[in-house]
DNA sequence: TTTT
DNA sequence: TTTT
């Protein structure tokens, strides 16, 4: 089946990455896109999406990036299911990213330049 | 913002199209999209991604589709939020289609010529 | 930089791989994609389009695919150049590939045949 | 059938604008994509790829981007084939664009702001 | 709360 | 439970 994604969009927050037990590199992002054309009610409207990147996309993201950066997210769609604390299902849809991409956005200061120079 | 996605998979139900106060047709389906590759228990795993359609998309897809249908749908995911019985607050993502292809899958038996006209 | 395509066509020849001298697999085909519209003299159209696959996915549609069958193409766009007999620069733009998907399609018979024209 | 493009890469030209004789703007634009690995003698290549536009956004990117400029476009592969003034037929391979975003990259001055509005 |  |  084909499942593929491209999102250009904003971080919502400083990029906060963890390490599995078997220290495997998880970056869980939020990116927020901005719709293309208004509401009914005249306004834009925003999508915020999950991301999950893994490895070196977890760290390059880290290093490059924070709250405001353009990143692209190149992946597929996921989704999964956990008993919240109420013993409820809870369905989570999310991206689970296969590439990364540095765009720039907000300023990154001394670190921009090797961003530019992979990007 | 770029916000692409581009899915083939099956339906996991019969189409159940409704119409809007303003009789606008909308049809939401699951589509049952298997994964390239096992997991770390050698097990295949499948998403399943909920996708609205509006207008001619919807009333095609009701009408030469159904359950385990193959179908292609491009669009982008959208996500919104609202309030359950309880007062919380639920986060729904979903893709929102802007193109519904017919690739086959299921005997669609006499509706079968049609459908291969359109398609 | 971002460079995604996602094609679902009909190839247009039953496969014929090659190897390069070092014994990589290497399969040019070309992809049918019937247009979703008709033109201004209300015919429909088809693009050519060329993909190269490599390795394991040249040799699983050359295995599972003939003329006719409908493949899913994942890739990016290519380009190259090189000088032809009379010492003119020929510039193609193809497909390379970097995951394959089998939809079926094959063996379409007589019926088939009006469907594939539409398609 | 399927047949999704998108991509982000940079102009190689100041826009140049023409219009059909039945006064329709079209603008043909190419974009450098550098792509992400080096190849077997270790350089960056880069992937030079022809784009068409019409209407707005032919007339927007004419007005807010220039030669460096970063694009994102979103479309379709399309072929076509001339014959050449030698009687000899040229096939062409381009991407025709249905959406289109301005990401920045060369400073475009005053007129920055309502590219950036539009984002 | 799932398709083949 | 959000970015510019």
């Amino acid at each position: 089946m084909i499942n593929q994604v491209t999102l250009v969009g904003r971080l919502t927050k400083d990029p906060d990455i963890r390490y599995t037990m078997e220290g495997r590199p998880v970056l869980n992002i939020t990116l927020a896109l901005n719709r293309q054309y208004r509401n009914s009610l005249g306004e834009f409207e925003t999508d915020f999406v999950l991301c999950t990147l893994w490895n070196k996309a977890a760290e390059n993201t880290t290093k490059y990036c924070r709250k405001g950066s353009v990143i692209g997210v190149m992946g597929r769609i996921q989704t999964r299911n956990y008993e919240n604390q109420d013993g409820k299902k809870v369905y989570v849809t999310e991206v689970a990213a296969d590439t990364v991409k540095f765009l720039g956005g907000k300023p990154l200061e001394d670190r921009d330049l090797q961003a530019a120079v992979k990007m």
